[in-house]
DNA sequence: TTGAAAGCGGTACCAA
DNA sequence: TTGGTACCGCTTTCAA
C-alpha cells in the first residue's frame, strides 16, 4: 500500500489536518510540529495522491490540447510551444490526437473530465461538442478554428500573407495558378485560398483551376505532380495549402524533369524546417508561439483573471526562397 | 454545480449504488430501472467524475511520457507514435519535457502521481528518481536509456549500423573523421560513436579528433562549421551524433563554400524528414514505432500480464544520400 | 495552534 | 435485483 496522510499523522503524532497544513504549506503550525511532520514524511517517503488532493479542490490543475493526425511538423510545433509555457505555469498537460477517428467527440468529452480546460485545434471536433464544453463549464481556446462567442481563440493572420504571396507570383512572372489543397477540409486553407485569389484578382489575373487533395501530405502534393500531364500541362505556378503537400509535390516533379522554378513556381505554408532545406517559398507561421498563446490564454481563463473572451490574431511572413526565383537567386 | 450521482438517484428514484452500476454496464439491472436511469441520466447529461472514479478504483487509467527538450523533429516522432498506441488502447497521455530544467526529477516524481505508468526518454531524470519510481510500484518503460533490471526498455540498434556506416564512408575514401556531438550527454551517442569508431578501425583507419557539441541543435552543428580552419583543415568526413547537427553543419558549411560531399563528407542520424530533403546520408530509425512499441509494454506492465521486465531492440537502416555520394549519384 | 468531522464523487461489499 | 454504507485520500470549516 501507498503511504497515506493517515499513516504520517499516526507516526508523528498529530492529526491529518496537520499533515496537510503542513505538506501545502499553509496556515499556522508551530515549527517543532512542522518540523516533526515534515521528517516523518521523508521518512515514509509521503507524497500526497494528486487524485484525492484534486478531487477535494475540485480542480485537475491540469489542461489537455487536442489535435489532428500529429504526424506532421506542423501540430508538434504547436503542440510543444503549448506544453512549454503550460508547464512553466505549473500544469500538467494531457494530449489527444483525433487521428480522423469517429469517436473524437466522444474522446474529447472524456478527455474534459480530467481537465480545467482544454485547447483545440481545428476541425478536431464538432461546433455542438465545443458548445456543449463551453456550457459544461470547461476552460475554452479554438487555435486555427474559426472563433466563436463563448470561447477565446487564437488564430493567425492568413489573407494579407497570401495577397503578399499572389504579388510575389505575380511579379514572377505568374499569371495564373493551381491550388492544393481542400479548402472545404479546413478554414485556413479557404482563407488562404481566398486571399491568394484576390492578389492575383487585383494583378488581373484569375485562378486557373483548383486541385483538390485529401490530406495535406507529402503523398498528396507528389500525387498531383503525377496527375499533370507535361510542361504543357503545367500552370505558372503550383500554390500549396502547407509545406508538406508542396515538399512532396516539388520532389516529384523533380523526379518527372520538371524543373522548378523553370517550368512552374512552387509555393507552401508553414515553413516547417525540411522548408528551408528544400528552398521552398512559404509563409512562416509562427507555431510555437501560437501554442504558448493558447496556452497563456487558457490559464488566464482558469484563474478566472478574465471573463470576456479574447481573440489573438497573430502575424506570419513570406519566406521567398528558390522555388520562386531564378536559379541566380537561390 | 455539476451534475452527480446522486442527483441522478434522487430524480431516478434509486440509490447511488443502482446509478454506478447502470453507468457501468455491470451486474444486473433490470431493464425498467436501467432505461429510468438512463433517462434520468441524459437528461441531467451526467458525466461519471473521472476524478471520483479514480479514487474509487485506485487507478489513473493515464500513463505519461518524459522527454528533453522537444524541439527537434526526433522526440515529436516518438511521442506521436506513443500517443497513437496509447489511444488506441484507451488510455490518457499527459507528456512532460524537462527542457533540460533542475526540477526536472520533481516534475516527473509530481506527474507520476496522476498516472499508472511512465515513459522515460533519455537522459531527463536520474537514476535515482528512476528507482524510486520502481520502487514505488509505477509501471516504467525506459527509452533510449541504458536498461535497468526493474524496467522494461525500447532501444534501437546502434553500434551495428554505426560500423555499417563507417565501412560506407571507408568505401567513399575517407580515412578519417569527426565525431560531431557529445557522448557523454547521451548513451546513444556513445554508442554510435563507439559504433563507428570501430567500423574505422577494423579498416585499419583512426578516429581523428573528437568535436563537442553542447547540444545536438542545427545551431551547434553550425558552429562546428566555422570552427574549422578551411578546406585544408577538414577531415575525411564529419559524423554527425543526428541530422539536426548534420543539416546544420552542412548548410554553413555551403555557405562558406565548402562543397559537400567534394571537400567533406557528412552523415546523421535519425533520418528526419528535413534529412530527405538535404539529401543527407543517415541512419534511419524506426520513431513512431519506437513510441508505438513502448506504449505497449507499458500496458503490458499496468494491466499485469506479464511480470519479467521486456528489453527491446528495434533494427535501424544505413540510408545513403547525396552527403556522401559523389555528385553523379546524387 | 490543533483536532474532529463533513465533504469531494464515485465503487463495491454485504444485506435485504 | 436493489439499497445502505464504508471506503478511496485529501482539504477545509468549526470548535476546542
Amino acid at each position: 500500500m501507498r503511504t497515506t496522510i493517515r499513516d504520517v499523522a499516526r507516526e508523528a503524532g498529530v492529526s491529518i489536518a496537520t499533515v496537510s497544513r503542513v505538506m501545502r504549506g499553509s496556515a499556522s503550525v508551530t515549527e517543532p510540529t512542522r518540523e516533526r511532520v515534515l521528517a516523518v514524511a521523508q521518512e515514509l517517503e509521503f507524497v500526497p495522491s494528486q487524485l484525492g488532493r484534486q478531487l477535494a479542490e475540485r480542480r485537475h490543475a491540469a489542461n489537455g490540447i487536442v489535435f489532428p493526425d500529429l504526424s506532421g511538423p506542423y501540430y508538434a510545433e504547436v503542440v510543444l510551444g503549448y506544453e512549454a509555457v503550460a508547464a512553466e505555469l505549473g500544469r500538467s498537460v494531457l494530449i489527444l490526437s483525433t487521428h480522423g477517428r469517429q469517436d473524437a467527440d466522444a474522446k474529447v468529452l472524456e478527455m474534459a473530465e480530467r481537465c480545467d480546460g482544454l485547447v483545440i485545434l481545428g476541425r478536431t471536433v464538432g461546433d455542438t461538442t465545443v458548445e456543449r464544453l463551453a456550457k459544461r463549464g470547461v476552460g475554452l481556446v479554438l487555435v486555427a478554428r474559426p472563433a466563436i462567442a463563448t470561447a477565446d481563440s487564437v488564430n493567425v493572420e492568413n489573407r494579407d500573407s497570401a495577397v503578399a504571396l499572389a504579388e510575389h507570383l505575380v511579379a514572377r512572372g505568374a499569371r495564373d495558378f493551381v491550388f492544393v489543397g481542400d479548402p472545404d477540409g479546413s478554414s485556413e486553407f479557404a482563407e488562404r485560398l481566398e486571399g491568394v485569389e484576390e492578389g492575383f484578382r487585383r494583378a488581373g489575373s484569375r485562378r486557373r483551376s483548383l486541385a483538390l487533395a485529401a490530406r495535406p501530405t507529402e503523398e498528396a502534393g507528389a500525387a498531383v505532380a503525377d496527375s499533370v500531364g507535361g510542361v504543357d500541362d503545367l500552370p505558372d505556378a503550383f500554390v500549396c495549402a502547407n509545406d508538406e503537400l508542396a515538399l512532396g509535390l516539388m520532389a516529384r516533379l523533380g523526379e518527372r524533369g520538371i524543373d522548378v522554378p523553370g517550368d512552374v513556381l512552387v509555393t507552401g505554408w508553414d515553413d516547417v524546417m525540411a522548408a528551408r532545406y528544400a528552398g521552398l517559398t512559404t509563409v512562416r507561421q509562427p507555431m510555437r508561439e501560437l501554442g504558448g498563446t493558447a496556452a497563456r490564454l487558457l490559464d488566464e481563463l482558469i484563474n478566472g483573471s478574465r471573463s470576456e473572451p479574447r481573440h489573438e490574431v497573430l502575424g506570419t511572413e513570406l519566406v521567398v526562397r528558390g522555388s520562386t526565383l531564378g536559379k541566380e537567386h537561390a
